[in-house]
DNA sequence: GACTCTACTTGGAGCGCTCCAAGTAGAGCT
DNA sequence: AGCTCTACTTGGAGCGCTCCAAGTAGAGTC
């Protein structure tokens, strides 16, 4: 059956194919202008004749560089990147550069962080909490979201979190709620919103109410986060929850507490996810505008790789706050 | 602030720093056994102390061989390949093997595929559709999934999706349900599970009832989908959906429609997503094995490595399905 | 006709590794 | 002491490109 090629063409056979020097098709392939039309199309056909496709690994040694940016994640099975992806790669795309993307989960360690620098990637983007503090990676690096794992002289973009927590109180305190619990979880972005959270009730003259500091960021968090929150805080009638799917689990707690939302509670959540839209939940929420943030992280990226010696920049984005219907004014009963 | 180094290392500069010779560097880098004690820890010490890291260019060009093999996956939004991935990962990983991942879907056309094959990887997994069928890739190849892009001489792992759609009529049925409406849409694996209901439906004696043929496999297509399924098939009682999002979505058009799940209506998705686990839809599914999926992908793989020559294997894996409270025993009103 | 340009084109060196044939140095034997 | 092994070590060639200094040829100039 299949017995696969011993050798594949090389720049060499392209060459000889077209009658030309081996330099000159390098200058096709980098479509250099220094290159005469028939020479040119010479080469193209043959390079279509032959099926050749330049090999990246004798490039990228060539030329000291690979045209190639990191984006290393925390986890596939949480789709905030996705936005992120699509706003970095519309900037640097253009600009000749591929991403790959590397998931820190499952690899032990920082391993998928050694395996760019040993793919020698021009530049990086870490998005998502760092195993540890990395000193100066030796290469641009962006760092997106929280600044709990510094790269020194990294650039970092990130949406304003603290902000979209005050959108969120806004918007419930505008609806007459005022005792507002909050379910927190682990991780960088559930310490920052709970942060802003204490700030925010602060700001409105109330006392925080908040559980679930112990569980994981997922449903079943946010499922024994809102019990506890309910049990500790019975008077709540608003929960903002640290992200959407914990508000999935928080909704079926709020249930079997025999809260219906919207009217016996608000529920609000934070990444304004697939899931907030569903309109099973139609989940109130909160986007971070990860398109926006992939957009300016891509021209960090590029900015850093002109200019590698400036400063670190910082960019913050707004977020904006999603209404839906799992939150409604404050019914008369329980105010 | 930062300005990044010129030159990392080589394998020279450890030779150096070590005092041996660039060939004893290399042979510990690859863990030779011919290497004295003594020098391997010297070379080790240089490594660290030089903070050296192989070129992975380097290696690849010299060796013909980048120990990296591609998987192809269609969107990152859809996460069902995460656990093919672990999978997959469980068993190259131990024979020195990396994964890259890439997505078809922001890649015009097969330019993802393209990419994989520029960059020379060792073989490759495609999982999930391809855009257009490919002769031979001209290196071991895995399909996962539908065969509906045939890629000429590769293996064929994939969930029993026709098994899996058969469990799910059998629970249903022994609940009592036979007037089970189908909600559908686009892609293979809408399609392939959509055939398999059609012939399970007249397996069981009765006429199939199917909507949502035009619809984006989603939580919309499965809310619109539901939405003229009741309309054309009112009496049905049972709710079958492509997917667990398109369930998400049949769960608020079932509810719009003033049936109540499971009492009213029962409702089963199909991949046990993190969605069907949730307890707000506690939804009865099928589990596709895709981390089994993976396993096998993955010894597929090392065997066609091993012998590219051997006619192509096929493997479907048997799927499970999981039943939570969005079924029940059809009431007695309803029968 | 000799000379200067301009517009391409080319060979060579080298990127950082692997792999192989060819060393080298003790140890064991006779 | 000389020889054979075994157990390591080593230099060299080469992987498929890029980049640069150095060509070459035809057109334009005087």
């Amino acid at each position: 059956m299949a017995s696969y090629p011993t050798s594949r063409p090389t720049i060499y056979d392209v060459a000889a194919e077209a009658g030309v020097s081996k330099s000159l098709v390098s200058l096709v392939l980098n479509d250099s202008d220094m290159v005469s039309a028939p020479k040119r199309d010479a080469v193209l056909a043959a390079i279509e004749r032959l099926g050749y496709r330049p090999s990246r690994a004798a490039t990228a040694l060539a030329a000291a560089r690979t045209r190639t940016m990191g984006v290393l994640i925390d986890d596939y099975r949480n789709p905030w990147f996705v936005d992120l992806l699509s706003g970095i790669r519309e900037v640097v795309e253009p600009a000749g550069y591929l991403l790959t993307v590397a998931e820190r989960r499952t690899s032990s360690a920082d391993e998928a962080l050694e395996g760019f620098l040993g793919s020698r990637v021009d530049a990086l983007v870490v998005a998502g909490e760092l195993a540890s503090n990395h000193a100066d990676l030796g290469i641009p690096t962006v760092v997106v979201g929280g600044r709990d794992h510094d790269v020194s002289g990294a650039d970092h973009i990130a949406s304003d979190e603290a902000a979209g927590v005050r959108l969120v109180l806004g918007h419930l305190s505008e609806l007459g709620h005022l005792r507002i619990g909050h379910v927190t979880g682990r991780g960088g972005s559930a310490r920052r919103r709970l942060a802003a959270y204490v700030d925010g009730m602060a700001d409105l003259g109330d006392s925080p109410r908040i559980a679930g500091g112990d569980q994981e960021t997922n449903e079943e968090g946010g499922y024994a986060g809102t019990i506890q929150l309910l049990d500790a805080y019975p008077e709540v009638t608003a929960v903002f929850a640290a992200n959407d799917t914990m508000a999935l689990g928080a909704r079926a707690a709020l249930k079997e507490a025999g809260r219906r939302v919207p009217d016996h509670a608000s529920l609000v959540g934070y990444d304004d996810s697939l899931l907030a839209r569903a309109r099973f939940l139609d989940l109130t929420t909160v986007d971070s505008r990860n398109d926006e943030v992939g957009l300016a992280t891509g021209r960090a990226l590029l900015r850093r790789l002109a200019e590698p010696s400036i400063a670190p920049l910082s960019v913050v984005i707004a977020p904006r706050l999603v209404v839906r219907s799992s939150t409604a004014r404050i019914s008369a009963q329980l105010a």
